[in-house]
DNA sequence: AATGAATGAGTTTTCATTCAT
DNA sequence: AATGAATGAAAACTCATTCAT
C-alpha cells in the first residue's frame, strides 16, 4: 500500500508536471512560442517523453481549455444553483468566481482568451458551445433578476452579460495576484460600480 | 517634382497595401501564423519586394502598433480638450471612441490586443508606457469628475478605468459591425450601465 | 511435461499471431510503413511483448522470407522429383505452384518481392542464392525438356525461366483470388500460351 | 541572346538534377528510404534548396509517374497508330518498347513498379487509369490481331495481355543493360516464345 | 523597384529500441 | 510473460532573411 502510493507519487506527476509546464509556457510566451523543447528541457525530459503522453502539442492545448472552461461551467452551475440566492448574490458570486479564477491562474486565463484560435476546427466546434453557454447563463441570470423586479426592466441583458464579462475578463490584462487591491475588494468594487453606477446624487 | 510625385503614387500604395494586408493577416490568423509568403502572395508580390520595404516582419507590427496607439492617444486628447465638455461628455466620448475604433478596425485591435508580445523588448519599452497613457487618461478624467461632484466621491478610479476599459475592449471579442446593435445604441447601452448602475429602485 | 504442453498452447499462437499480422501490414502498407506500435496494436498488446518474442523488426521479416522462400524451394523440389511427371507437367506443376502460392497468401508474397531490400546485407547473401535456386531449378526443367525434345531445341532455357517467372509472378499485381478466373484455369491459360505460342495457324 | 542560354544552362539544371538524383535514390534505395538529406546532399545542396523547388517529397514522386506512365503510353500510341503494321507487328513494338523502356530507366521503373504506393490517394486515382489504359491497349492489339486472323482464336485477351507484361516488366527484376543479351535480342526471344509457345513439333 | 535562388536554423513529429519491474 | 516509461536519432517540413542581379 506504501508502495502503491510511492509509485503514484512518481508516475502521475510526471504528465501532470508537463501540463503545468504547458500552462506556464504558453500563458507567457504562447502557444506557437512554445516549443517542444522549451516544454521538455523546463522539466529536464526529452522530446520523446513529451510524445509518449501526449498525441500532439495541440493535445495539450485542447486539455487546457477543457479544464479550464469545465471548471467555469461547474462553479458557475453551481452558484445558479443554490436555492437561496437572490439573483443579485448570484451575478456576485459568479464575478468573484471569474476574477478568483483569473487570479489563481492568470497563465490559464491567457491560454484560454488568446491561443483558443490554435484549436482545430473540430476542437472549437465542441469548445465554442460551452464558452457561450457560460455568457448565456450569466444573462439568464440578469433575466431572473429583472423578472424579480431586483435589476431594472429596462436593462439589455445580452448587452450586459458582454459588459460584465469584460468587466471580469479584462482582468487578465492587469490584475496582480498578490498584490494591494485583494480579489475580495477588487469583487466588492466592480460589483458596486455595476449596481449602483458612477453618477452621484442618484441613490 | 512632377516626376517625384508620380513615384510617391506608385510607391505608397504599394507600402500601405502591404500594411493592410499584414492588419488583415496579423489580425485573423495571427503575427506568428502570417509567413511573409502569405503577405506576398496575397498582394501578388514576392518576398525580395516585401524586404525591400520593411526590414522584418517585427518592422510592420511596430508600425501597426504605432499607428494604433498614436491614433487612439490623440482622439483622447482632442476629447480631453473639449472646453465645453463635462467629465460626463468626455467619458461618454471616450467610450464611444474605443467602441467605433474597434468596430471600424476588429483586425487592427485584435493585432493590438493580442499580438503585443512580438515586439521586441526595446519596442515594449516604448509602446507600453502609451498604452498606460490611455488608461491613465480614462483614471483622470474619473478623478476629475469626481472632484466636480459629477460622480460618486467613493469610487477608486483606477479599478474603475479598468472596468470600462474591460466594457470597452471586451466588444471586440464579439461585437459584429454590422449587425442589430449600432456602435451609438452599444455606446449608450454601456454609458448608461456605468452611470446608473443596474440596480432597481435607486435612481 | 502436461504444463510444457499448456505452456505452448499459450505462447506459440501469441508469437505466431504476430507474424500473420506482419504479413498482412508489412505486405499491405510496407515493412517501413509499418511500426511497432501498428503490429502490437493489431493484436492488443504492447511493444515490450514484441520485443519478447522478437529482438527486431527485421528479425520477422527474416522470417517471413525464409518461410516463403523455403516453401517455395520445397514444393517445387517435390514437383523435379515426381519421376512419373514429364519435363512439360513439371514445369505445368510448377506454374500452377506459383500462381496457387501467390493467391493463397498475396501479402507474403508481395513482401516477398517487395521488402527484400530491408533484410540486412548479410541476410541478403543468404537469402539470394536460394532466390537465384529457384529460377535455375525453372530453367533445369527447360533443359531436361529440350533435351529429351519436349520443348524446342533453339530455345535460350535462362530467358525463358525469366519469362516464365514474370508472367507467373506478375500476377500478384493483379490476381484477386475469388474471382472469376480460378487458379487452375489461369495456369491452364498460362501453360497453353507458353507451349503453343499465340499465333494462328502453326500447330 | 548568349546570356540568356547560359543562365538557363544554370538554372534549370538545377531542378532537373534534384529529379535525376530522385530517381536514382528512390530507384536504389526506396522512396521513404531517401531522405531530403541524401537527395540534397547529393548535390551539394541545402534542404531549404530543396524545398524551394518542390512542396514535398511527394511532389517529385508524383513527377517522376506522371513523366514515365506519359512516356509510356506516347511511345504506345504512336506504335498502335502505325498504319502499315500488322498485329504481330504492333506487339512486337510494344514489348520491344517496354524492355528498352525498362533498360534506359531501370531506376525509373523501380520508382514506377515499386513506389506508387506512396502516392496519395487522390494522385493514385488519377495514375491509375492511366496504367490500366496501358495493359487495355495490349488487349486492344491482342483483340485486333485475333480478328484479323494473325492470332489464335481461342486465346484469352485479357489474361494474355498481363502475361505479356509479366514477361516485359519482369526483366526489371533482372536485367543487366551492357550485358550480353541486348534488347533487341531479348525482344527476339520473348515474342518467339510468345507467337510460337515452346513445344517441339507443333509449328 | 523588384525578383528568384538559396540558406540555415528551427519546428513538430515518428519510431525502433531498451530496460527496470 | 508482459508492461509502461523513457530515449535519442532522424525524419519532413517551415520560414525569415540575405543577396546578386
Amino acid at each position: 500500500m506504501l508502495k502503491e502510493e510511492s509509485v503514484k507519487r512518481a508516475e502521475l506527476p510526471m504528465k501532470e508536471k508537463m501540463i503545468d509546464t504547458c500552462i506556464a509556457l504558453f500563458g507567457r510566451k504562447g502557444f506557437r512560442e512554445t516549443s517542444i523543447k522549451d516544454i521538455v528541457e523546463a522539466n529536464g525530459m526529452t522530446k520523446g517523453t513529451f510524445y509518449y503522453y501526449f498525441k500532439s502539442k495541440e493535445d495539450v492545448l485542447v486539455y487546457i481549455h477543457d479544464t479550464f472552461i469545465s471548471g467555469l461551467l461547474h462553479k458557475q452551475r453551481k452558484i445558479m444553483q443554490t436555492e437561496n440566492y437572490s439573483y443579485k448574490e448570484k451575478l456576485y458570486a459568479v464575478v468573484e468566481m471569474m476574477i478568483l479564477n483569473i487570479a489563481e491562474g492568470v497563465d490559464s486565463a491567457m491560454v484560454f482568451f488568446r491561443e483558443m484560435r490554435h484549436l482545430s476546427e473540430a476542437k472549437t466546434k465542441e469548445i465554442l458551445p460551452k464558452r457561450d453557454q457560460f455568457q448565456k447563463n450569466i444573462q439568464e441570470i440578469i433575466e431572473g433578476g429583472i423578472s424579480k423586479g431586483e435589476f431594472r426592466s429596462d436593462l439589455r441583458a445580452d448587452m450586459l452579460s458582454y459588459a460584465i464579462l469584460g468587466i471580469a475578463n479584462w482582468s487578465y490584462f492587469w490584475y496582480e495576484p498578490g498584490g494591494e487591491v485583494k480579489e475580495q475588494e477588487l469583487t466588492n468594487i466592480y460589483m458596486n460600480i455595476i449596481l449602483q453606477g458612477i453618477e452621484e446624487g442618484k441613490k
